[in-house]
DNA sequence: GATATATAGTTGAGCGATCAAGTAAATAAC
DNA sequence: GTTATTTACTTGATCGCTCAACTATATATC
């Protein structure tokens, strides 16, 4: 087999550890996890700033048991609040709140600056041109 | 911040869940996980097929605690054996059995088929190109 | 050589996610 | 219009992993 496709499956999961432990200590000041924060960041750049835990799951790479019980906490902290979906009573929607807002906009400065930190190595033409690559994987 | 920073931790997110997933489902046909696979894989290329549980952590982005309960199956299925180390006590080698061995050969070239698979949009130049960025990165 | 500190590994508790099964509502088939 | 199928979500059980605490051995200090 190819080494290549070895070592980059390797190099992908040392990555994934390496920033969602260092980006999960970033956020812990803002009390929200990675996970959390990237559903925040979904529903903020939603129209409406509100989505179905269908979409929310497929978007952020969870399945939806794993949005469910991740939202609940959430909802305790009004940072998201549930709304009925008129046409469907099945769909459950998820509604940013202008807390929740906030908490976004304040823990993606966090985000930013350590994100920046772990790649002050890569140049952004680099890095622009990585990501792409990445996304045609699968 | 920079929106690419954002987009490369999705887009690592996403793939990471992407390759285990499919990489996962591929190997249970061996009877392993993707992490035992990697755990046989630095084995295999170790010298004398053995290393230390620390070392072994390192290299598959395990904690200490993660690698003990990892080995404990391996071990009933004879995949791997302990050996005490005679210079440190403390120390606990793990050494790759020919079972072991067999097993990792089998489950390598299955790996090799879904890895090129998954691959199969990025020629190897560019995929050369990618993964030492990656390592770039942290 | 006794005492403190560091290192290697294991174990209990807990977290974050999954899958499988279940509920409820919408849609299709008859 | 009843019955079957599909879709959206929730819940119970479980998995894989981590952290904190512990045991045991090794090393350094006095």
């Amino acid at each position: 087999m190819s080494q290549s496709a070895l070592n980059f499956v390797l190099s992908i999961n040392a990555l994934q550890g390496r920033i969602s432990k260092r980006l999960g200590m970033s956020l812990a000041i803002h009390g929200v996890s990675l996970s959390e924060f990237h559903v925040l960041h979904e529903l903020a750049n939603a129209p409406e700033k509100t989505l179905n835990r269908a979409s929310l799951a497929q978007s952020v790479n969870l399945s939806a048991s794993g949005v469910t019980r991740l939202l609940n906490p959430l909802e305790k902290l009004h940072l998201v609040e549930k709304q009925k979906n008129a046409r469907d009573a099945r769909v459950s929607l998820v509604h940013l709140t202008a807390v929740g807002l906030e908490t976004y906009q304040n823990a993606k400065v966090t985000y930013g600056q350590t994100a920046e930190t772990m790649l002050a190595g890569i140049d952004s033409t680099e890095l622009d041109a990585v990501t792409p690559v990445l996304d045609k994987v699968g």
